[in-house]
DNA sequence: ATTGGCATAAAGTCTAGACAAAACAGGACA
DNA sequence: TGTCCTGTTTTGTCTAGACTTTATGCCAAT
């Protein structure tokens, strides 16, 4: 007899494509609903509602109560890419991985920090410098501001043997974060502590850190020319 | 009496997270399974499933058969930002999208491009450069390859109206894609294009796009000075 | 010690059915 | 005409139970 193997919601997820794919259902078009799709592939509505709840995660198709589930004109594919810890990024490259902290100081809150992580007027933060080598060659400049209002305990770490990420990671909980990344020309003093020339083309990132609404860190991190961010998806 | 209002499965995930975060499962341990918590929230073991397959997702917690749900020691937060199409990107900015064709030929495959999507010999390529505008000023200078043994059809197209990523999204199904940031100092030619200054810091994306193993196109994207890409998390 | 196999625990998936929530359509009524 | 109400459709979620798959730990045989 014919053997109609099981069918399972990641069939269900493929054929789904495929027919996005092929343009059996077209883009902007309406798709059958799950009980219909259901009934053609002989399994629970669960399963199918499993399937198109996960191409709809992944940016294929809209799918709105009552109204149906509509194929995508242009799929919003997004990228998933995984922010590693320093640490783990230049050992697993097989470098070794070093810290040195270079300045550490408390001054008074400068007006554009206050702005960008909305901190209240008598908020003090500590700031720190400090760069990453993998190996002997420096790998990343971070610049470091942390919200002493919402870290207290950061004012009695000095930070000269554990970066403030690898620190604030394990002790700090947070629930959102931004990153900004874009690309600047390096400044004569953090072309000298890369050891690059001034102008060369850096690869940066910007972090801030929340813990449901209240500022946690800022962190303004600079990579060596040549760094490469790659992602698949 | 009490009301306790049936509970869900983004309740026990709100419930998990906080658990997680203020240690009470402590990072590298194993949290209860499936069955006990379900005992412990009063629900069906698929309700808590579907929370934790979400965290794990969502990469704060590793789970393997058998072995159980272990907390992860340092979170791999992964951004799971969307790649906008450039036109929308554009307008949704409240600028006026223009695009503009540079030149268009077909050279013989350079080798650097053959292997790097790994090309056959034989394999006839497309070359495109086009310049992206947001208004009047210069947004992105996108130098594209289109393999034309995946993608014959190509060659028919003259783009000179619509962009090849507009023409590509529509045309050419993908299964593949990879993405490299990176920061590079902008050329003589490149910066007249993107009215910078020779040198000037521009934020750069090579994109390689795949159908099932087979190569369709590569993109090298040039972003002005001054272009931020933002994620939140 | 080392290997091989087996029982078992845990997550992974599926089913059939139920109710909830959203959104739309059409009718009743002012 | 416009407004409100009500029914219907479709997805969203939950339940209780079953079976599957994988990894692990243990025990027995080398």
């Amino acid at each position: 007899m014919i053997e109609t193997k099981k069918i399972s919601y990641q069939d269900i997820k493929a054929l789904a494509l495929k027919r996005i794919r092929n343009k059996t259902w077209p883009p902007g078009s309406i798709m059958p609903g799950e009980v219909e799709l259901a009934g053609e592939f002989g399994c629970a509505r669960a399963t199918v509602n499993r399937a198109m709840r996960e191409l709809a995660d992944e940016g294929f198709i809209d799918r709105k109560r009552k109204a149906g589930t509509r194929i995508k004109a242009s799929p919003t594919r997004h990228a998933k890419f995984t922010i590693p810890l320093i640490r783990d990024e230049i050992e697993s490259s097989g470098a070794t991985y070093r810290y040195a902290l270079i300045r550490r100081d408390t001054p008074k809150t400068p007006d554009w920090l206050r702005a960008r992580l909305a901190l209240s007027l008598q908020a003090d933060v500590l700031h720190l410098k400090c760069l990453h080598y993998a190996g002997s060659k420096p790998f990343q400049f971070e610049d470091r501001w942390i919200n002493l209002d919402a870290v207290p305990k950061a004012a009695q770490q000095n930070f000269e043997m554990t970066g403030p990420n690898e620190w604030l990671v394990q002790e700090v909980p947070f629930t959102d974060v931004e990153l900004t990344f874009s690309s600047m020309n390096a400044d004569l003093q953090t072309a000298e502590l890369l050891g690059v020339s001034e102008g060369a083309a850096l690869f940066t990132i910007e972090r801030i850190t929340w813990l449901e609404k209240r500022p946690i860190t800022f962190a303004k991190l600079y990579y060596f020319s040549g760094y490469q961010m790659t992602s698949r998806l």
